[in-house]
DNA sequence: TAACGTTACGTTAGCGCTAACGCGATTGTA
DNA sequence: TACAATCGCGTTAGCGCTAACGTAACGTTA
């Protein structure tokens, strides 16, 4: 099956040239006669020559390749995120590996390692749940990182974001202008930067619609739909008077709005549910979600970009955080 | 930032021992004395070594790495797939490379070139719409490859499946029973093996519930929410008086929903639409989605293990096919 | 005790590529 | 015409690992 590869050395032979005029025909460097570079093309496209990426990778010590690390692919935020970023690193030839960490922060630092051990030009961190001292030390022998919604910078770093806590406000504002007043928030996992800038917003929100702050309408909810579903009970026990919910993205939204419907509460009659994230599916559900835009592909697309200029040892310039926008549907 | 890697050089002088000894001791090979091992071991540790996997690949031409091709990941059933394989891939130590085609078969092509590349071990490709001959050679390099949902064998050559068949004859059996007559199909992308397979299977159940089979009710679509929207535009438009919709999956139900209920058509009252996968969305969106349950989980797990085996050199066994079932919610 | 494993390492030779330098031949310049 | 400054290519030396073989030192057996 696995008949010998066609190496540098065969093409060579076969263009009457040496194995270092094949490798700078093939990565279209300078030093060699149109005539030769033809000759050389077309000897390696008639053997079907594939330059070995393994073995550049050790000669150059740069693998072109890089890293996406993300809680969870099957989220839907996270496998659009992924996909722009993979698309934009492959019309730049460079492949991706993908590591899920299930929100787990061990799992995280393994995937880290590991991507170490692949001599990885760089990553793309989505989600981390690393707290900072542990961050920094994982990813201090890479060339170049970039967070997605946390703050980093430094020579070989940055961060895309999407503007979470501008966002968490205006939708309490939105909430507070509907004439609600009683507003819970499903405020996201522990250690996500996440939860705290949405909770910044949301007592931003309240401050700004003059509503007083009750800590016991904030729940910590797993960002999936079963983890809204569960803490949107939770919450009710201890507050059945809320009048709406905020929560920490679309799944966890969704989830809110099952645990409503199951516990005989319409939407939004009696409460009001608004998501983060405008997730396609936020537009389907029903009610459909009102929730917080942000334009995932370009997140994605905008981290690949960084990530890319970052290895090619630009420096860090700071790319434009989103503006938020709240989508306005049935479920307010 | 990026300072000097640990070698293996660096370890063997820490444990006054040779490179060879570290590269036995860091593969758990056998040759050594336990407390020799140790010794390395602990220098390892010390060092935080991490071998190159590159130079490994390299040098032992096996890459322990393997790639995913498929459409999509922003899909959820290609990213909860996808998943699936990573998870086990990760279990065994190895990484994946994730290739999206878009549906385009040049990209496809062009994904797999781009693998053979990176000297992978193996590949998974899901919904690929190569014809059969681009693809046998465009896979021929490669040791192990494992096709999702077509069928694919030989050595090193393997495929898992979902009965799309038998699921697509089920589903129209159920539709026919509660009493629909004139079924409409979304049939799918044109080259995709799914529609070949849903086709037939939409065939075997208007056999087996002795309904005519009008070639007029049957629509390809792309298999996303807009192209069964679309799809169903069209079919609507052909044929009014249809009750009941087979959609090629469950995106594309998702699009037909929508697209009855532009036009006014009550689901199920005026007509029945069901999917195709059982999508985590199938259960949310109203009306909840009937739909042919696939373990999609399990579809992903059992390719990778099936492509781990292959890599270890074993004879592709039969993996069983999933059978599908039938998943009654609100749209029928 | 000689002959023969076995165990526990070290040595040598690459894997397929690229960086860095070398060197003759062709230009350009005064 | 002489000199340097290219250009166009080849040579050499690795990148960091592993396969395969070499070799001492220590049993084991008859």
């Amino acid at each position: 099956m696995k008949n010998e590869r066609c190496t540098a050395a065969d093409v060579a032979l076969a263009a009457g040239v040496s194995i270092m005029t094949v490798s700078r025909a093939m990565n279209g460097r300078p030093g060699l006669g149109p005539d030769t570079r033809q000759r050389v093309l077309e000897a390696a496209e008639r053997l079907r020559y594939r330059p070995s990426k393994t073995a550049r990778a050790l000669a150059s010590r740069r693998s072109s390749t890089f890293g996406i690390v993300l809680p969870d692919v099957a989220n839907p935020f996270f496998a659009i995120l992924a996909k722009a970023a993979i698309d934009v690193a492959r019309a730049a030839g460079r492949n991706v590996f993908i590591m899920n960490t299930d929100e787990d922060p061990d799992l995280e630092l393994g995937a880290l390692d590991s991507l170490l051990g692949e001599d990885i030009d760089g990553v793309i961190i989505a989600g981390s749940r690393l707290p900072e001292a542990k961050l920094l030390e994982a990813v201090s022998a890479f060339g170049a990182v970039v967070l997605v919604n946390r703050d980093f910078l430094g020579p070989g770093r940055g961060s895309v974001n999407v503007e979470d806590r501008e966002g968490a406000a205006q939708a309490i504002a939105y909430l507070a202008s509907t004439g609600r007043r009683r507003i819970g928030l499903l405020a996201g996992p522990r250690i996500a930067t996440g939860t705290k800038r949405r909770l910044a917003g949301y007592h931003d929100g309240l401050a700004r619609s003059g509503l007083p702050l009750d800590r016991s309408l904030v729940e910590r909810c797993i960002p999936t739909i079963d983890g809204g579903e569960v803490a949107t009970r939770a919450l009710l026990e201890r507050a059945p008077g809320i009048d709406a919910i905020l929560a920490y993205n679309d799944l966890a939204a969704i989830g809110a709005l099952r645990a409503l419907e199951a516990t005989g509460r319409s939407v939004p009659g009696d409460i009001a549910v608004m998501g983060t994230d405008d997730v396609p599916y936020a537009a389907i559900v029903r009610p459909s979600l009102s929730t917080v835009h942000a334009d995932i592909p370009r997140l994605g697309s905008e981290a690949m970009s960084l990530l890319l200029a970052l290895d090619e040892g630009e420096e860090p310039s700071l790319v434009p955080t989103q503006e938020p926008r709240v989508v306005i549907r049935e479920s307010t």
